[in-house]
DNA sequence: TTCATAATTGTTTAACTATCGAAATATAAG
DNA sequence: CTTATATTTCGATAGTTAAACAATTATGAA
């Protein structure tokens, strides 16, 4: 994980529309959602969706495997980790002790 | 925390400065570091960088205490748990054992 | 093949954001 | 009090992004 790739991550996820589909998704798991249920339970249009699942899949976030006419999308949990990680890298210099003493991470 | 301060948070991160800003407070700990510091290591003028520690602090992802001339900003750890924990609410249907299982946490 | 449904792409518009330079505020030192 | 240093605020500009609508691709059913 790099500084660029952090914030495409996080950029995708900065977005109410966006975060509510990430969230949906991590709450269903491994198996996914089709986009037309995404669609209907947030009620967001085809187009606006397939902008916002381009974004977060371009960032790493999701993936997608096409069943027949319908796609479905599902959370990629190591993305997430990952990014995680570096967010909260070399923490308080690296010092754990320290960091967990304080009740940091 | 809810979507809106979620939203919040993440785009104060998704910015490559902000994202570095953060990062070095992290790895500093609660001491903080002063904002000339951060202005001198990663060369953003003053004006810029007051405007980031203005969006970060809004997130609530930092925080800040005056010390003579000096400001001095550190990472606001527990804001930043609280949103990794919005994240992965609710994972996996709430079954924490099938998302273990799969490496997913 | 023809029709209906699922999803994506392209275009346009409006709103938001990052950066800079100059000016202002605040604290400390001479 | 005057000067120097640290930080913030203001105003302008350039670049980025979300949303809506129409058009297009792709798959399945009649």
């Amino acid at each position: 994980m790099d500084s660029v790739e952090a914030v495409a991550k996080l950029s995708a996820l900065a977005q109410p529309t966006r975060l509510a589909i990430y969230r949906l998704l991590v709450a269903r798991g491994p198996e996914g959602v089709m986009a037309g249920g995404i669609a209907e339970t947030l009620k967001v249009s085809p187009a606006t969706l397939s902008f916002h699942f381009k974004t977060l899949s371009h960032a790493g976030l999701i993936g997608s495997r096409q069943d027949g006419r319908f796609v479905y999308y599902a959370a990629n949990f190591q993305a997430m980790n990952a990014m995680v990680a570096y967010l909260t890298e070399n923490c308080c210099g690296g010092d754990v002790s320290a960091c967990q003493a304080d009740g940091l991470i």
